[in-house]
RNA sequence: UCCUCGGUAGCUCAAUGGCAGAGCAUUCGGCUGUUAACCGAAGGGUUGUAGGUUCGAGUCCCACCCGAGGAGCCA
């Protein structure tokens, strides 16, 4: 059976071959100290030029960085290591030479780190923001499916823009015009009405010309939506969500979190009830502070931090006006039905969402209004021609919960394969 | 798209308008306990590209290309 060093401690005395890379190594004299990594661990192998033939002891002095190696020796304890234990090595072969490795173990810049990005996966902490996202996308799934909700897959090609304003990706498809989806949320408000509880969870495209901290061009996006739910059942499914995935990473990536040095504390304190303004109190913060944005204005990242500085937990900001928000939400007044959560810490907005208008004359008037084409949205209006409801649901961006748990400071360390503005590659 | 800053060895960075350098990486040598090991030596450059000013340009001017940070928009 493969052995890996994860597992290492159970077999503490005994001669065991491990499969793995060298991340690093040392030597001194008649000692070399080989530093392995097979994705489960970390370990060091001692290769003692007494223990070994000379053909091995003289192999481990020229092996380079990141070859893939096989390792035979005794598994010991060593107070000094890590993970508690150490490889007396009787035996080392070298499966796949690696030569001029370009990432060192030393400083390197984001840019030549992004171009070299399917190598850069394999260093310490890359290897936690993947498991920390796992993670979290587990969590996701593990979540709903508790709640008895039914995943439901919405379409990468879309043949209309859902919220009409922002850029889409254009495609050629056949002789039509497709966008690739910027969300898939008119189709779960299809789904809510025949499974009742519906979320989808895949990537979403925006051709927006963001260069930011918080911007990519492909990201992932859960999008929950339940038929007979306001916004207030709206907003305690979104806290009893985020809290869920918080506190499951907590559980589980303590160790994670360490490597990315994390203030776990922060994290630890992100418990339900989480507090609500509406939009007129949030207003009011913004000019205590003395930032001038005035009433039926959008909040930009700046005002996202002010609010969110006011609080240590995720705070949601609901009833918008309606005039800056999309068709589809409900009108109340001239506000809108919708919330937002801002993260703590500045990590800005990670949810947006709401209740939906169900009254079919309101949306139609909504849609000339804005002046886009009824036609592309005939079907969307079916969901209110045939025993319609109340509904709400809201969108999760997976990358910018990912960056607010692991306390990072761009979104491009997020995903294994970042597509942004400026990069398709690798 | 706009604003700000930057581009020098494989990488990270120095160099008052006056001989282009260091650390790491690489190669060679040394060390029986190293933890980004350490010590010694060597190789490595059309200073992003094209013009211009000057006795002399990595340094000053102009254009372009590329990158970093931020804004708008958004998750």
């Amino acid at each position: 059976m493969k052995i890996y060093i994860e597992d290492i401690a159970k077999y503490e005395g005994q001669t065991i071959t491990l499969q793995a890379w060298l991340y690093n190594k040392r030597s001194s004299g008649k000692l070399h100290f080989l530093q392995l990594r097979d994705g489960t661990g970390e370990i060091q192998a001692v290769v003692f030029k007494g223990n070994v033939s000379d053909e091995v002891f003289e192999l481990s002095d020229k092996i380079t960085q990141e070859s893939s190696v096989e390792v035979t020796g005794t598994v010991k304890k060593h107070d000094r290591s890590k993970i508690g234990y150490e490889i007396d090595a009787t035996d080392v072969k070298v499966i796949g030479e690696s030569v001029d490795y370009p990432i060192t173990p030393k400083e390197h810049g984001t840019h030549f780190l992004m171009e070299h990005r399917h190598l850069w996966l394999r260093s310490l902490r890359q290897k936690a923001i993947l498991r920390i996202r796992h993670r979290i996308i587990k969590s996701v799934r593990d979540f709903f499916d508790n709640k008895g909700f039914t995943l439901v897959d919405a379409p990468i090609f879309t043949p209309n823009a859902c919220e009409g304003t922002t850029n889409l990706f254009k495609v050629d498809y056949f002789d039509e015009n497709a966008y690739l989806t910027q969300s898939g949320q008119l189709y779960m408000e299809a789904a809510a009405m025949a499974v009742g509880k519906a979320y989808c969870f895949g990537p979403t495209f925006r051709a927006e010309k963001s260069k930011t901290r918080r911007h990519l061009t492909e990201f992932w996006m859960v999008e929950p939506e339940v038929a007979f739910f306001d916004i207030y059942d709206d907003m305690d499914l979104a806290e009893e969500f985020v809290e869920y995935i918080v506190q499951e990473v907590v559980k589980h990536n303590r160790e994670d979190l360490e490597v990315l040095e994390r203030d776990i504390s922060k994290l630890e304190n992100i418990k339900r009830p989480f507090p609500r303004i509406s939009y007129d109190e949030a207003i009011e913060i913004l000019k205590k502070k003395g930032n001038d944005t005035e009433w039926g204005a959008d909040f930009g990242g700046d005002e996202e931090t002010l609010i969110s500085e006011e609080f240590d937990k995720p705070v949601m900001i609901h009833h918008y006006p309606m005039a800056i928000k999309a068709f589809y939400m409900k009108q109340e007044g001239d506000k809108a039905a919708c919330v937002d959560m801002i993260a703590p810490e500045g990590y800005g907005e990670i949810i947006g969402g709401g209740q939906r208008e169900e009254d079919i004359e309101k949306l139609k008037a909504k849609i000339k209004e804005q002046g886009l084409p009824e036609e592309v949205f005939n079907w969307y209006l079916d969901v209110r021609r045939y025993g319609s409801c109340k509904h709400a649901g809201f969108g999760l961006g997976i990358e910018r919960t990912v960056a607010w748990i692991c306390g990072l400071h761009h979104v491009r360390e997020t995903i294994p394969f970042p597509r942004l503005m400026d990069r398709l590659k690798p």
